[in-house]
DNA sequence: CTGTTAGCGCCTTCAA
DNA sequence: TTGAAGGCGCTAACAG
């Protein structure tokens, strides 16, 4: 059978309590105590039950990293740095960073909070974008509250700030700044007939992204609500949007989109239907992931500093690094031009 | 506080035990005493304690998934559909499965396992290809045996088999077999001067697949030995290594590399020194991920199952599927020819 | 179908 | 610096 703190005790000749106090290294052990437990502790291959120390101790050292969709390297980079960052925590009782992939279903988010909530976990980190149902995101703030309570950090990464103070920190990707930009840079190209790809209407990157590109044209005296077309964050999404777009609008001349996966879809349908990007219409995405500078052609879009972020958040996590002012960074992306915009050329 | 059972036992006047057997549906319970356990757990908002449950019980929910990179969307798309298979698991105790990301580091795979086993786990999936590195493999070995003597259920997915009996199944990519099919399509269009971009020399997916472009080569009479570059699994490597191909071989005519995304950066380089892919040097890929049909040009590359593999790791982990004879199953890949490769046309 | 009774393995005062 | 003892919250026999 699996060795308990009590086989080590007994082997080390040794209180359970002295065991235990090693084990953590919370309390003073004679050096020469110590050596005989740990050695113990080898000969047994004894291994911490976790359940059983955690239920004594109150707290567990799991921490919970939610993501939408795991299989989008936008989730899997923010997920990659936070769980290094985690991970790199040496001394201590070491955390187990886990990532817990939601799909984007607002259920299993609920489910994995309670399951992380069930298993009184040191700390939960939600990367990217909020679903902005009212219903929903009451209960996700009831959660969280009640996760707080319990002594549970809360860190949200690429994520819109939330009422309250159960959130103990939140970054916050700038993507209203981002799609402005974006969008400015579009229209000093001369381009005016702009189809624009959004995401999943309900979710609030999907709408702080397209405000940015409406702020844009807006300065620029332009309505061009009839040009945006709504889909999920996929390749797929925005190859049927951009075949969409130029239906609605034949002499299109630029399409921007909500996310670089997207933006690539609405490449190969433009490409598809035979135009070609710059030349006949211009191409831009969002995020930055690590394929867009390699695309042909290369994808001009707003970067954001998903690794920097996604450590952050791990090391607030941790509290190993102090909560920002008011508990809320924003940040920021850069515009990076490559070649997929050029100036406008009416067809 | 936070609600004890004991609090709900007490509010719906019915024993602890009543109570714990309404929550878990493994007892029968009358209708009506279960209708007021379950108001009284929704009115005091109870939420299960996961430590104790797992101590009293011997097990507990966790389903630990190893990925070598989660920002690679090879183990995102695994990962994902393992989890997904896991989350649908309806009934029963619900599973709460997590990805660990050991960045192919041997000490975080290690360390993983053994928070797994602390965790007592009631299963481990370990995807994507092992390191060779024999005494690692050891320890390796006998940490699975350790957690499946506790009742950890072990799946292996794009992962070799393991010598002994702690493997519960086995899913193996059939990495050889895929590489020389590749090779032999590369060979049937002509080309002679091939390069191979390898991954790192120390993981069993690269050397299987390697293997089976060496066959190839070796069915044909080649030896090509000296145009094998081996680099990591990124975009990165497989730019410098086409590069150093070049210079190894000027008249090269096609590169065959280790995944897609490797091949890509291949495709880069080759761009960026001036050459036409595949008018010039054609390229092949592994694995077939999305965006590898929307590069320009279109990617041939062998694909991988890789949804389908994890979802059925998933089941699988959970004993939803019968083990396959042997407690192996090759998974086998399909080759699908695209626009980077072409006719050899000697320069 | 339901209540009673022991622990599960560890942490943590309290004493020594 | 170390030991003894109680309890964390739940489950699982065993009765009834």
């Amino acid at each position: 059978m699996t060795a308990t703190l009590a086989d080590v005790a007994a082997r080390a000749q040794v209180s359970p309590a002295t065991v235990s106090r090693v084990l953590n290294g919370n309390y003073p052990v004679a050096a020469a105590t110590r050596e005989r437990v740990l050695r113990a502790v080898d000969e047994l291959d004894y291994v911490l039950n976790g359940p059983a120390s955690s239920l004594a101790a109150a707290t567990s050292d799991l921490v919970g990293i939610l993501v939408n969709d795991i299989a989008d390297p936008f989730f899997g980079i923010m997920a990659s740095a936070a769980q290094a960052a985690i991970g790199e925590e040496r001394g201590a009782r070491e955390k187990l960073s886990v990532i817990c992939n939601t799909g984007g279903s607002p259920e299993r988010e609920l489910t994995y909070l309670t399951l992380l909530q069930r298993q009184r976990a040191a700390a939960v980190i939600l990367t990217g974008g909020a679903l902005e149902d009212p219903a929903h995101a009451a209960a996700v703030g009831a959660k969280l509250a009640r996760l707080a309570d319990a002594g549970t950090r809360i860190v949200l990464c690429g994520r819109p700030p939330l009422p309250g103070d159960s959130v103990r920190a939140t970054l916050a990707f700038d993507n209203r700044g981002g799609g402005r930009r974006l969008t400015d840079h579009i229209l000093g190209l001369g381009h005016r007939r702009i189809g624009y790809v959004a995401g999943p209407p309900e979710r609030t990157t999907t709408r702080h992204r397209l405000e940015g590109h409406r702020a844009a044209l807006d300065a620029a005296g332009l309505d061009l609500d009839h040009l945006v077309v709504h889909g999920s964050y996929d390749r797929r999404s925005g190859y049927d949007a951009a075949l969409e777009l130029l239906r609605r609008e034949p002499e299109l001349t630029a399409v921007v989109a909500a996310n670089d996966t997207v933006a690539l879809g609405a490449c190969a349908a433009l490409r598809d239907r035979g135009f070609s990007v710059p030349e006949d219409v211009s191409v831009a995405g969002f995020v930055d992931l690590p394929f867009s500078a390699d695309a042909v052609p290369a994808l001009t879009t707003v970067r954001l500093p998903l690794s920097e972020a996604g450590a952050r958040a791990g090391r607030l996590a941790l509290g190993l690094e102090g909560v920002p002012p008011g508990g809320i960074a924003t940040v920021h992306g850069e515009l990076m031009v490559r070649a997929s915009t050029g100036p406008a050329r009416p067809r």
